[in-house]
DNA sequence: CTTGAAGTTGACTAAAAGGTAAACTATTAA
DNA sequence: TTAATAGTTTACCTTTTAGTCAACTTCAAG
């Protein structure tokens, strides 16, 4: 019954486009609207603040699209170390397209939005660690597989997920940075480097 | 000749102060100006827009105070290895101040700020790419001695220093969305792992 | 002790931003 | 066909922000 609209999914749409290539903070909800061809009456009929809009874009963009795509290449019938090399790869070949479409690579939405927002907008830093926390598991469950089949060295799997998924956020950043896909392309075998190795003994 | 003051000093310390807990877009003149205790006015007496006193602040902070820091840490007179592990080290003792004293893991300014002004705020993002590049350098050089007395496995140091940086920086930045200082707690080991090793070949 | 350089202040404007509400429109179930 | 529901629009208000300016203060050199 009512009307019908798919005018929170084009503010959904607009606000994750504009976050990712601009920022979070910069964003004004009048820039929102406008992108979306929405008046901003109705964007408070949907929605109550721009950081409740952000947190579902955010959201929305996980479940209903990068999530299929981690699925997908973290499939456990592919060998696990394969799983992490495809993967980067398939970042590397993103940002490429990216970079072609945009003239910037683009990095991570939820790595840039959460680190922008720590401690500054509970909804949105909470989503995109909520969203880090998942892509995370991904990792660690990649690693524990190999490691059982004794391609990967031992080793607490969760601390080398997260030494994995600094590297790999870390290089997409600055990719973002200088506008320069050379730190993304050899990531697939710097994980792997990093991984195949024995983790060296603490220091001192 | 004429009046003496340190409002300048005081604005890009405050400045740099805001940047570094909140963030770069988030930051308006007026709030700059209520933290350094300067009127508008004299704003505008020195700088003339946020882009401009946030690069200078940026500059500021790193010739006044981090280079220093960087020189010594990274001083020939320390065995390459070394100074790669003790500088992640004292990286990780001065995060768990920043988290004692602001409740809050601030990660590194110029990497948040260079990511998120990219192609959005030219003078800061060149600014903030300019110290980063600088940084990457020391650990260039660090590698490319390591490799030299034989510590570090051979391969373009210029590539492994990118792949090291960006792990550093990917855990800072990680330490930080998760308030959580475990991302840097094994930093040292990491970065040991990751250059005394044969680089993987190439995949596919 | 005056003059000019250096810095400060407060009051102001204009624009942009956030936010509201009432009237309006489209859809559909009864 | 009408009434309720869902969504849209416009006009409006308030607050915040950027940015300007002329009057004022402080300092030190001549």
């Amino acid at each position: 019954m009512g009307r019908k609209s798919d005018a929170k999914e084009r503010l959904l749409e607009a606000a994750l486009d504009l976050i990712w290539k601009r920022s979070y903070g910069v964003l004004t909800i009048d820039a929102i609207c406008e992108k979306a061809g929405v008046k901003k009456g109705s964007f408070y009929y949907f929605f109550d603040s721009k950081s409740t809009l952000a947190a579902a874009a955010l959201h929305e963009s996980w479940y209903s699209c990068g999530k299929e795509t981690w699925d997908k290449i973290f499939s456990a019938s592919t060998a696990p170390l394969d799983r992490i090399t495809d993967f980067m790869k398939t970042v590397y070949d993103g940002q490429i397209e990216v970079q072609k479409e945009h003239g910037q690579v683009l990095g991570c939405p939820c790595f840039s939005v959460g680190s922008e927002t720590t401690s500054e907008d509970q909804a949105v830093s909470e989503k995109a660690r909520e969203i880090l926390g998942k892509q995370l598991r991904y990792f660690e469950s990649a690693i524990r597989d190999a490691q059982a089949e004794g391609s990967s060295a031992p080793g607490d799997a969760a601390e080398r997920a997260k030494c994995l998924f600094s590297l790999f956020e870390g290089s997409l950043a600055q990719a973002r940075i200088h506008n320069d896909l050379t730190y993304l392309r050899n990531l697939p075998e710097a994980a792997l480097g990093m991984l195949r190795v024995q983790q060296a003994e603490p220091v001192r």
